[in-house]
DNA sequence: CTGCAGGGTTGACCCAGCGTCAAGGTCAAG
DNA sequence: CTTGACCTTGACGCTGGGTCAACCCTGCAG
């Protein structure tokens, strides 16, 4: 007779697993002596390694028993899954490690390659780090949920750059994120808006991107949450008859 | 402000996993409002897309903070460091898939190809099933101890199958699995047995194959506990002056 | 005002395959 | 008698949440 740490060492097993296969019902329960232990008889061992083949093999623990008592072609059926499985798995490892690398590649955290170099044009024209991350984390917030229309939100972003009004305005933007709430310097970056909402319209454009609303709201929302003359600003460019932020529209002076 | 639900959804993973990440503490817990529901603003949600994309990407939970906040050399060190333990794994279960494989084809459960053989071998002379499978159970246990010794062995046992006394020995075996444990034809496996081991020894045979103590007693318990005769056999082995079954050994019959 | 649907809340169990305490009983040896 | 090694049961931990359960909150229709 054996106790189980004999079993657990003629199996090649740890004695733990021994007694998980006891509880899963793996290998039945053998007599206790009378102290209690375990007392195991050479049938054990045998059924031991046979399970410990198996799962060593990769058969999850589950599938073991029909496997033990299968016949050879349930046997070979029942391997063969188990096989597609395994190759499911590496698959997806695979293709988890290919993700990893373009991540590290440089879609920097949920970036695509357009945003980050447009996130680097706005440095080269002396955008501060501070600005830079509110940006960033916008960008983010669009790559995550219409990652199909971020590149030609870019491609106008970079023609609006073209305009020298916009690069005036960024240029105020820059220094205004010192400026406390109630600046009176904020009526230069309405006015600086105003002007080139003016042109944008006459220029027939649409505005917003084609987001929608809830995007929209959540990008307004977060610029209020980041900048703190933000409030502000809606509020001047309200009394001259624009709305929004992300998506700016032109609302009729009699309509407020 | 934002429920969970739709923050959630802004960022593209389900309600239960936001919590998740609250819990073990990757993402800050926000103000309730009045009624206690978790109100987030669109910070959160950049941190949830950043967290998503990471945790997408194949970094456990555990590193995605360390990740976040590192610098890009840092980053770039930790992505590494992950991609490795994804190779790792992935190489781990490609073994496991050669493992299955060579169960597939042949060693059935536990058993080298020589084993096999032999086995077919035994069923050649007409030993039945029922043998087979005590002999089976037998290496099963020596191939998962002494691997490296039972080519060996196979080998003697062949060339003892050589002999026609052992040919005659298992014909007798083959029928005694009937028998009950007082059978008197019993006796005339005592005597093919001592006749063999008589001519062994002879032969300079040393017996017992290089197996260890342990993995003796093992087997000559296995025996023991499968056979209804086996105790006799070995009890009268003993009056005649050998010792043990496995490996039996000749001992004086003055030291009894 | 009330009922109902469709949110939200916390709490707890579940998956695999054991590893690893914890707290205590048993055994053989010095 | 003590020590140390081994046994027992029970329970938590890990990964990444899924899936109830039971109950609260809100808004809308009748």
């Amino acid at each position: 007779m054996l106790t189980i740490s004999q079993l657990a060492a003629h199996a090649g097993v740890t004695v733990r697993a021994v007694r998980h296969y006891h509880k899963i019902g793996l290998l039945p329960e053998p007599e206790r002596d009378h102290s209690g232990y375990r007392a195991y008889d050479a049938g054990a061992v045998v059924r031991l390694i046979r399970i410990h083949t198996l799962a060593d093999a990769g058969v999850p623990l589950a599938r073991v028993q029909e496997l033990l008592d299968a016949a050879p072609d349930d046997f070979t059926d029942g391997v063969e899954e188990i096989d597609k499985q395994l190759r499911t798995e590496i698959r997806r490892l695979q293709d988890t490690r290919k993700r990893l690398a373009r991540l590290a590649a440089g879609e920097h955290l949920a970036l695509p390659q357009s945003v980050v170099d447009y996130l680097d044009r706005l440095r080269e024209i002396g955008m501060r780090e501070q600005y830079i991350e509110l940006e960033r984390d916008a960008w983010i917030m669009i790559a995550a949920q219409v990652p199909h229309l971020i590149d030609d939100v870019i491609v106008q972003k970079h023609q609006a750059l073209e305009h020298p009004d916009m690069v005036k305005l960024y240029g105020i933007v820059n220094e205004a994120l010192d400026w406390s709430e109630d600046s009176p310097r904020i009526v230069e970056i309405v006015d600086l808006l105003e002007s080139l909402m003016v042109a944008a319209v006459h220029a027939g454009a649409t505005g917003g991107y084609g987001l929608d609303d809830d995007l929209v709201r959540l990008m307004d929302s977060a610029m209020l949450e980041a900048a703190p003359g933000a409030e502000r600003i809606l509020a001047l460019l309200e009394e001259r008859g624009w709305k929004g932020w992300t998506r700016i529209e032109h609302v009729p002076l009699d309509r407020l």
